[in-house]
DNA sequence: GAATATACGGAGACACTCTCCGTTTGGCAA
DNA sequence: TTGCCAAACGGAGAGTGTCTCCGTATATTC
């Protein structure tokens, strides 16, 4: 790639991240193209959609992800309290943009979607947490973690829409937790 | 109201379920105008926003889901059973339009929303249910009508963006089932 | 330093929302 | 029945956003 291009790509990266924190993932990607000082064909040419863009920027959120997982994993104590520290990691994880919540859960599963590997990431900490609770003999049967993927996805996205707090949220994710344990 | 006023009001509101049924919630509103065969001032001026007219939309809907509580409380049975009928009636009474569920479960609990009353019918049909489950005792403690309806409408609008069908959505519904019932 | 592939920029086509205002019409009073 | 006018209509067009096309500029290579 020819050093121009590069430099743009990286300007383009931290002004959508700037841009989407401000007005959410529906921001203008003109307005993107704009505070990042390039054209509009500049954008299109690096990131043919708004998914594809959302995807470059978080790059460095799947080190996140991994690292929360870690840090939730540690933490000896009961199945349900490392199960509900997940959940809540879980929710903040997606919930960095507005409309996250809805976008990332609903390419759960497509493996199609430009966001797949994100997902992949999600999914597979999520999996972390389901082993170790299976170790435990925890879990009721037939429990997978693209399920609990779903569902706590479907509870920060009605949070984000809704913009419902932590604590409105926590009986939500008790009652899933609840439903998912023995 | 003038005779051509209501007429048109109908036509409005006739094309625009014609249209949010193929397109979803996000079509056009001057197609729904071409479609009824009026200019764009007329509709606007009987439906200021998408969510006026997605509300006139609904009025029959209301009935449908008065009949749709009755006819899930009439059965005997099992708590469990019952929970999870009205959850499945649930899910398919807000997942009639593409979006519908989203919009409809992030306005649950907002006063100022366009489709309060609607948010309102649902929440007390689910209040019946609820009532029911406590005279038995089979609820747990805590557990509110809002929080059932948002849990449902979280896992509902994950199917409807997910294309996810009544078999996948199944186990996410007993998962909340389970955690709600003692 | 010339040649060439690569990338840039922004005008503009297209789509959608919503408003404004000149025109038309339904309904009532005489 | 007629004439009036408040009520309602329609659609042009302004504002905003998406995305493409292509003439121009520049990084890289030799």
């Amino acid at each position: 790639m020819r050093a121009d291009a590069q430099r743009n790509r990286e300007r383009l990266i931290e002004a959508a991240r700037e841009v989407f924190r401000e007005q959410g993932y529906d921001a203008s990607l003109d307005e993107v193209a704009k505070r990042a000082g390039v054209g509009a064909g500049t954008l299109y040419r690096h990131f043919p959609s708004r998914d594809v863009l959302m995807d470059a920027i978080m790059q460095s959120w799947v080190d996140r992800v991994n690292d929360s997982a870690d840090k939730v994993l540690v933490h000896e104590g009961e199945p349900r309290d490392l199960l509900l520290a997940w959940f809540e990691t879980y929710v903040g994880l997606i919930s960095m943009h507005k409309g996250g919540p809805a976008k990332i859960t609903s390419a759960m599963g497509d493996q199609k979607s430009p966001i797949v590997t994100k997902c992949q990431t999600l999914a597979a900490a999520t999996q972390r947490v389901v082993d170790r609770l299976e170790e435990e003999h925890a879990l009721r049967e037939h429990i997978e973690a693209v399920q609990m993927c779903r569902l706590v996805g479907g509870v920060a996205a009605v949070a984000d829409n809704s913009n419902l707090d932590r604590a409105a949220v926590r009986p939500l994710l008790e009652v899933i937790a609840d439903g998912m344990l023995v």
